[in-house]
DNA sequence: CCCGGCATCAATCAAAAGGTTGAACTCCGC
DNA sequence: GCGGAGTTCAACCTTTTGATTGATGCCGGG
């Protein structure tokens, strides 16, 4: 989109990642560090004013602010010649990756990544193309071949209430059901993961990070 | 303990986040980063080599290894003539400080916290005084006002379970309890928390802090 | 040294929650 | 417009929970 240099903003709450990243980015000749944001709305006013090219953003906004880091990306990517958005956080499951690659994120990477993997993500994610972690690939593709156990919105919420402790009744007040219905959505999740009770439903959404 | 320079180990998975403290610490005159450690085991041992002043300690280390910050805390901290250990970390729960407190931390620091406070803290350490990040602390004397609800280690271990969804035949199986003891810490667990169900504990103890 | 808190267990019982089966309705795609 | 998936519900039975009462051994502080 530019010239040579590729130009970054960091978005991370944490002074001491963004430092990091700051360090292990700032050595490469081609990479320009042109704005940091500590807040995912920050990340977005940012990103709208333009003159970056990729975005390196977390996912976790601590509880100070009201947008997390897979809105933001949406928010970034929803406009025309938007930057390229690489998710970078230490965050690795179904649950954290499906949002942010859905919400139009180039690449996912993990904090853990080692240095040299961050800067090819970066090069990968300014030129267009997509940068996995090898885990989050991993699961994509496992997810490829296994079509099964894609649980409906309600279920989902259903068992996110499951995995919050809530008795059946609880929930069925939260969601304004019966009893009855709130069961029945147990029965289907059960008959989805393959188990035969909530303790082991949780359990394997939780495996899949179908829930978080 | 030595001159003027404090010697410093820095502990943690993350190469990003050890890339941000070194940038982040290495500016101060005073402080010399003398070695970094991938996992707990590694820190324990560099530790015990002894030429460092305070290490710099995370306290989640990964899938990869068996140690967590807190063991590996204590494992430093319980021969003579060891550093202090300042932990360094994301997590702000009871769960978390209070074990690596009790573990023998002189400190604990979020990562979120502004890079001066992270060099003051560092010298407080240094010179064996504690730093506390202000929510911690604001909990420690919350806890020191509030002498309820302190439940007993093992009580606290079935309420673990519970929380994870496990039956109370289940939590007796892992805990080789017969039921009736269950259920005996369940009602001690209500009474001390001031609720009449499993779910209302978990959530109770959640609020709290006193479960994960 | 005795008391209180902690941990352990037993037995019983009513209430609550969980799981099963079967069924109606809506919406969408083919 | 037929069929399937998703959402909703009822009735029924089983399992689990929570309340209660009561008892034992251990350990540490006053």
């Amino acid at each position: 989109m530019s010239g040579a240099v590729i130009r970054l903003l960091l978005a991370d709450d944490h002074p001491v990642v963004r430092a990091g990243l700051r360090a292990v980015l700032e050595g490469e000749p081609d990479f320009a560090i042109v704005a940091e944001a500590a807040t995912a709305e920050r990340a977005v006013e940012l990103a709208a004013a333009g003159g970056v090219d990729v975005v390196l953003m977390d996912l976790q906004f601590g509880p100070g602010s009201a947008m997390n880091g897979a809105q933001a990306t949406a928010e970034i990517t929803a406009r025309a010649g938007a930057p390229r958005v690489l998710v970078v956080t230490t965050y690795d499951t179904d649950a954290d990756t499906l949002p942010a690659l859905e919400a139009g994120a180039t690449g996912y990477l993990l904090k853990d990544a080692p240095p040299e993997h961050l800067a090819q993500a970066v090069r990968a994610a300014a030129a267009g193309r997509s940068a996995l972690a090898p885990s989050v690939a991993d699961r994509l593709l496992e997810r490829m071949r296994t079509p099964a156990a894609a649980l409906s919105a309600r279920e989902t919420e259903v068992l996110g209430l499951v995995a919050d402790g809530l008795t059946n009744q609880q929930i069925s007040q939260r969601l304004h059901l019966s009893q009855a219905t709130v069961k029945s959505h147990l029965v289907h999740i059960y008959t989805k993961l393959g188990v035969d009770s909530r303790t082991a439903a949780v359990r394997a959404a939780r495996g899949r990070g179908l829930i978080r």
